[in-house]
DNA sequence: TTCAAAATTTACAACGTTGTAGATCGATGG
DNA sequence: CCATCGATCTACAACGTTGTAAATTTTGAA
């Protein structure tokens, strides 16, 4: 069916070793030989059999992906990212999306698609500090992204989750807000992002000398719009006042505004409104989004070279592996229309 | 360093073609050699070699699907639903992501990764009646998405473009709708997408009496929401008097409503819009979009269904291979706040 | 012209798996 | 007790590629 070595060789009257050599650029091939054989390739169309190639390098090209779930816009723009940073350094990615609960994630973790691929992506979104063993027994090079587990020997890229939360309320108390929603807690959690963020926000509250409202704090398991909005819907329920919302991520002040927005609040006279992550739809809503972008083209690029540099580290000696480290990328507060309180806002018309 | 047949077999002291056996569920296995050999699989962490497995068998399991962008809602929702049903197959997915262009699409077609999958799913951009002999080029089994290409070899599974923008319009005209715009025409365009939702619409103009209006019918060569918005800034520059939107797709018209917003023009009091793909988000824009639901989840479903059986079928005999099959997928019109008229339209507060 | 060194090419053996064909073993039936 | 059959297991040869080491040719200097 489709040609080989051995079909070029033949066409060329070479030996398939020969035309192995000029596929790979082995200098010590004649001209006029390279010319003949690469001749016979473009005659047959030949393309070399990754699976063979694999077989023998004990390398795939791949990497794969593990998000929950390309539906949220944050993960399709961070997938999005990882492809560009990936195929610039020629691989190909393989997404996995897994569901956002323990079990599916340490069962796509120990799946059997691990050997197809040179190394792992993992956005860590279920798993915690008693995991970080399951992940270290995981015999591929991983890199774990926008979280972190603590004493895992894994490298991790992880945004400023604290400090971006922090200068996201800093804003708003700078805006003139002091009964500020804290939303998309997850009760108990310290390590992960919801923990990392609301901790953000309690610094800069304390900071301002501004005293917590347990109230204030916000619970929201998961982080899509629809959860924003149900939030809001029992905030406005249990009659709590506030006159400001520092959202976790973008989706949920998105699901939260349109909510207000229908029981009649105005976005940002009434209440100020910011999120993070800097989706695209946050330059699109009405209001327009102010959030934190949290360097999220950093974050692919440096994780696809870690994890690159982990995985020829593995091919080349044995020598012992280097340190984890922990790579902290930039973020940048975006002021939009929902934290803009100066007189004639633009964009407010008919709001 | 990875254990493989060879130790499983050393560990279980049977030969590897036995362990390939209890692997593969060969049936004449004695139980007792079974759980011995299971148990070494347990002990040594033994997972098959997927390159060797493929190289042997000629499949690799894995499909690739090939879009224009993630960061383009419709295709993260598409490649989670194709993504969903490939899994529930056994398959993994590759996403390739192609610029837009015809030069990449052509590229990608035609790249090498090609030799890394059992076969294609395309969602057709760029490409048209002259490119259908490149695509019957490919040696790989394929599906085409979401498009017609005239002529081609392919199977297709297709929405159903013209009739659910032909409801689209109609139901617009039914509200009450005079000077409706199509918003993302593609001049010149007859086969693709672009020229079939214009089909639609002129259909229901026409089958209405309603004469056509140049002027209403808009151009939009990318369907970003920039664009849409974009389109939108002209279309007011312009002058043109308008009281209904058709867009061709849902980013457009959320583009669109968020200029129209920023003028001052309510929706859907001034103008009614719709726009065609159900996206996640038409259910939470301000105000929420209508739309055409055009059976995302059926398309992935039935397309991955016909690449399984065009790679079956190659496997298999020699025989010639099954005519071409075109899939139309059901649509459905949603009726939401952004053409609900009647008084008390709900979600309008602060609008 | 001759010979060593360099350049070029080749044969062969892996990589880890599965299909084919055949070997071994026990049980069955005559 | 032996031929036969099915059940169970094994040896071997692929799949298409590349590394190793060795074979062959060419080159350049003596």
């Amino acid at each position: 069916m489709a040609a080989t070595l051995h079909d070029v060789a033949r066409v060329a009257g070479v030996s398939i070793k020969t035309v192995s050599n000029v596929i790979n650029d082995y200098p010590h091939v004649r001209p006029e030989t390279k010319e003949r054989v690469l001749a016979a390739i473009a005659e047959l169309g030949y393309r070399p059999n990754l699976s063979a190639r694999n077989l023998r390098s004990g390398r795939t090209g791949m990497i794969s992906l593990i998000i929950p779930n390309l539906r949220n816009p944050y993960f399709a723009e961070l997938a999005d990212d990882v492809m560009n940073a990936a195929s610039a350094r020629g691989l190909s990615v393989l997404i996995e999306q897994v569901g956002g609960d323990r079990e599916s994630e340490l069962s796509v973790l120990r799946g059997s698609r691990r050997q197809a691929v040179d190394g792992i992506l993992y956005s860590v979104l279920a798993l915690g500090q008693e995991d970080a063993a399951v992940l270290d027994e995981i015999p591929l090079p991983m890199v774990l992204l926008g979280e972190r587990i603590f004493n895992s020997s894994r490298d991790h890229v992880t945004m400023r989750n604290e400090d971006g939360l922090r200068a996201a309320t800093e804003h708003l108390l700078a805006i003139g807000c002091r009964r500020i929603i804290a939303l998309g807690s997850h009760p108990g959690e310290v390590i992960g992002s919801a923990g990392l963020r609301l901790d953000g926000y309690l610094q800069a509250l304390d900071a301002a000398g501004v005293p917590v409202d347990e109230r204030l704090i916000v619970h929201a398991d998961r982080w899509h719009r629809v959860d924003g909005a149900a939030a809001m819907r029992s905030i406005l329920a249990a009659g709590t006042e506030f006159d400001g919302i520092v959202a976790f991520n973008d989706s949920l002040a998105l699901g939260a505004m349109r909510i207000m927005q229908e029981a009649g609040l105005r976005i940002p006279q009434d209440v100020a409104v910011i999120g993070f992550d800097d989706l695209d739809e946050t330059r699109y809503s009405v209001p327009t989004l102010s959030t934190i972008e949290p360097g999220r083209p950093q974050i692919a690029e440096t994780a696809v070279d870690m994890l690159l540099a982990r995985i020829e580290e593995r091919a080349s000696a044995e020598s012992s592996p280097a340190e984890p480290r922990e790579v902290l990328t930039d973020f940048r507060l975006v002021q939009r229309e929902s934290t803009t309180r100066a007189a004639g806002a633009p964009g407010s018309s008919g709001l």
